[in-house]
RNA sequence: GUGGCCAUAGUUUAAUGGUAGAACAGCGGAUUGUGGCUCCGCUAGUCUGGGUUCAAUUCCCAGUGGCUACCCCA
């Protein structure tokens, strides 16, 4: 147990554990030093942009009743029938991890008024969601979403203007990524649509042609009969009807609409009459953001959406027109450029070294003078060496270097050292404030 | 929930029925006040349980975990 080296200034070596450590829960993920950049560069662009388009931030909490999400997301999708988190409190509630933002959300809506401030009301929503699926690429049991939601609005603005953020989103993030759009219509030409394709997938030599998932959809969900991946439904939904050709008159216009805004501010879209989404509140408008993957048969949504016109009304809140949009944070990981996210970091402008008890106490004060002027300091206080610390100041990229030992604090000086060059000067202490910031904004 | 592949230091990996070797990273030193390059040293590992065996990290079984495809979804 003995350390020959007690001049060790790096981590503590410890005893070997005489316990076995604990491993996280599975599909959890931990977000590990250095791997926060990546995250900090999809957040921090959207925080910007939404606000600019009037979003504005707001948060509901990860627990919620269990009927929340029974009523909302629908009694027989998989989301609530398989994959939630649900528990009975020890007061008798039931309740359930958040699967899914929209519902909470909603819930807040009606629940704080909010349909008494302006609308339309635009909200931006992040956080982390829970679902019990089995772990693979781009899905975790926790996952992070950011949502955005319109409410208010009955016209196609709505979705136009989800539909351009998310395109100049994708833009600043160097994600080519494909938008598809539909419309499920509403529920007075629905049922229309859906009495069609029921017909047609009853004609006996298509039923015949159905996988076995797909005879339960026949009778479940209809919808999701063009959804599925076989390739014998794949052919029959080729040529099953087409929801666009059963859209009432105002359904059908809301969409061309849209389409036709798409078109005049050059965003490409597939208009995809198989695309239905999995959660039932769905009206109008749906939308996926899709990126092809090379491994899986089907593509990877990065994001889904569409028009919520009754979900509102069904929670029990007054009817109000609603349009929302999700994007998966750890898919959209998935997909972005190393350096892309490198060189969304911002350097650090200067780095201080110190040598010895009093300049190290001079350098904190000089810390503090230097960041409220606004300069991007760092330091390592903790290192002895400064060989160390100008170890650290080079793989933080910095400029500028300032070295204060005993023989400048005595002097009351301090060296300035350009770390390009390996050039240094010794700089009058009271002028390197001015010094560094003339410098800085030169090059900067 | 179903199927496939996998499990050795923090990471990437090598090897073996006789208790494991490297690279990178970390820390220290060469240079006790000067980074990047170099050299040297240190730290650190066979997922868990059972079985076969004189001996298991290696073979077998189970569990757990990871990755992945499917269902479904962001």
């Amino acid at each position: 147990m003995s350390k020959k080296n007690n001049q060790l200034s790096g981590p503590t070596i410890q005893p070997r554990p005489a316990m076995r450590p604990i491993h996280r829960v599975k599909g959890m993920k931990d977000i590990q030093p250095g791997n926060y950049d990546a995250w900090n560069f999809l957040l921090r662009s959207t925080f910007k942009l939404a606000e600019f388009h009037g979003f504005e931030r707001i948060d509901t909490p990860v627990l919620e009743s269990f009927a929340l999400y029974e009523r909302s997301s629908g009694r027989t999708s998989d989301i609530v029938t398989k994959e939630m988190y649900s528990f009975v409190d020890k007061s008798g509630e039931r309740l359930a991890l958040r699967p899914e933002a929209t519902p909470g959300i909603v819930r807040a809506y009606i629940e704080h008024g909010w349909f008494n401030l302006p609308q339309p009301l635009k909200t931006l929503w992040y956080g982390p969601l829970f679902r019990r699926d089995k772990p693979q690429l781009g899905r975790y049991r926790q996952h992070h979403q950011l949502n955005f939601d319109i409410f208010g609005e009955a016209g196609p603005w709505a979705e136009i203007q989800l539909l351009f953020l998310i395109h100049e989103l994708l833009q600043d993030w160097g994600i080519k990524a494909q938008i598809d759009i539909n419309s499920l219509g509403c529920a007075d030409c629905r049922p229309n649509y859906t009495n069609e394709l029921v017909k047609y997938y009853k004609e006996k030599k298509h039923r015949e042609q159905l996988c076995p998932d797909c005879r339960r959809r026949l009778l479940k969900n209809p919808l999701r009969l063009l959804d599925c991946k076989e390739p014998a439904c794949i052919a029959l939904a080729q040529d099953a009807p087409q929801i666009i050709d059963y859209l009432c008159g105002p359904c059908k216009e809301h969409l061309v609409k849209v389409l036709e805004f798409l078109d005049n501010l050059g965003i490409q879209y597939n208009l995809n009459s198989q695309l239905v989404r999995g959660l039932d509140y769905y009206d109008r408008t749906v939308f996926e953001v899709v990126m092809p993957s090379a491994s899986a048969q089907r593509p990877l949504a990065l994001g889904g959406g569409g028009r919520y016109d009754h979900l509102i009304e069904s929670l029990g809140g007054r009817p109000t027109p609603a349009c929302g949009f999700a994007l998966g944070l750890e898919r959209l990981l998935l997909n972005l450029e190393p350096h892309k996210v490198a060189a969304s970091k911002e350097r650090p402008d200067v780095f201080l070294a110190q040598l010895g008890e009093g300049p190290r106490l001079k350098s904190l004060r000089l810390f503090e003078e230097l960041r409220q002027a606004g300069l991007a300091v760092h330091q390592s206080f903790t290192k002895e060496s400064l060989k160390g610390q100008l170890a650290i100041a080079n793989q933080l990229k910095v400029k500028y270097t300032l070295i204060l030992g005993q023989k400048e604090l005595l002097d009351g000086t301090i060296l300035l050292r350009d770390m390009e060059s390996g050039s240094q000067e010794v700089v009058d202490l009271k002028k390197i404030k001015p010094i560094l910031l003339k410098r800085l904004t030169k090059t900067r």
